[in-house]
DNA sequence: AGCGAGTGCTAAGTATACTTAGCACGAGAA
DNA sequence: TTCTCGTGCTAAGTATACTTAGCACTCGCT
């Protein structure tokens, strides 16, 4: 193909890269999780490669992410009106049945003074 | 990773090829449709091969099936149903565009502290 | 009998995904 | 200071995804 200007591939990066910060882990650690080797994994961040769907599926594991989003991200999944980004964060605090009814308030009352409203 | 002994491609290239055969295509008909070379399709089929994510979706969108199957078929989007607890919220938060990491991070760390105290 | 034109296939090459070895820098301890 | 240990990175190699050229066969057609 030769055609490496698929911008998809390089905001795949930016979001493993993001991803793999927010859980605090190094190159080194994610790269093992997901049975890779590290200098891979940071070219991939970088978007110089075009990870195989099987590679694909080890990050989204290591990283707790369903594959699903992974590939949308990917741009391999384009199938619109898939999972809306975002928003659905109260919904999940009020479905998650490990939290008490007062954690859940907790959480969600936190969550909308990050977002600004009321 | 010399680990080829997956059997999930060679269930995808059945599937590839019964798709294909329902039809009516010819190998070089489906292929360059899927912008791939017949002799390559031919070895994805016959399994000798894990096609890289980008062809599937060729491969899907010339069969006119959805990319969804087509990753579920080749056992790359089975989603295992051991969800651990805790990873809907986690990852509704991480995706949402309107925190930022630090507030992200602060919420998840909170999130874990009630987990943990339950 | 020939001739195409279509089929799937193999062999050998090229491109690229991926690994191993190792460098340069930074933070904390002796 | 120096000595780890950890980080991300580059360079050079290997493995494998993928292509191009072309073979052997079959099915109409003349």
């Amino acid at each position: 193909m030769t055609d490496r200007s698929d911008r998809a591939w390089e905001r795949l990066g930016d979001f493993i890269r993001s991803q793999r910060e927010l859980a605090n882990l190094s190159l080194r650690q994610l790269a093992e999780m997901a049975k890779i080797s590290n200098p891979y994994l940071g070219q991939v961040e970088k978007g110089l490669y075009k990870p195989s769907a099987d590679v694909l599926k080890n990050i989204a594991n290591a990283l707790q992410i369903s594959a699903e989003t992974m590939y949308t991200q990917a741009g391999l999944l384009d199938e619109d009106a898939k999972a809306p980004p975002g928003r659905d964060v109260e919904q999940a605090i009020r479905l998650d049945p490990n939290l008490t009814t007062d954690q859940k308030d907790t959480m969600i009352r936190i969550y909308r003074g990050f977002l600004g409203r009321t």
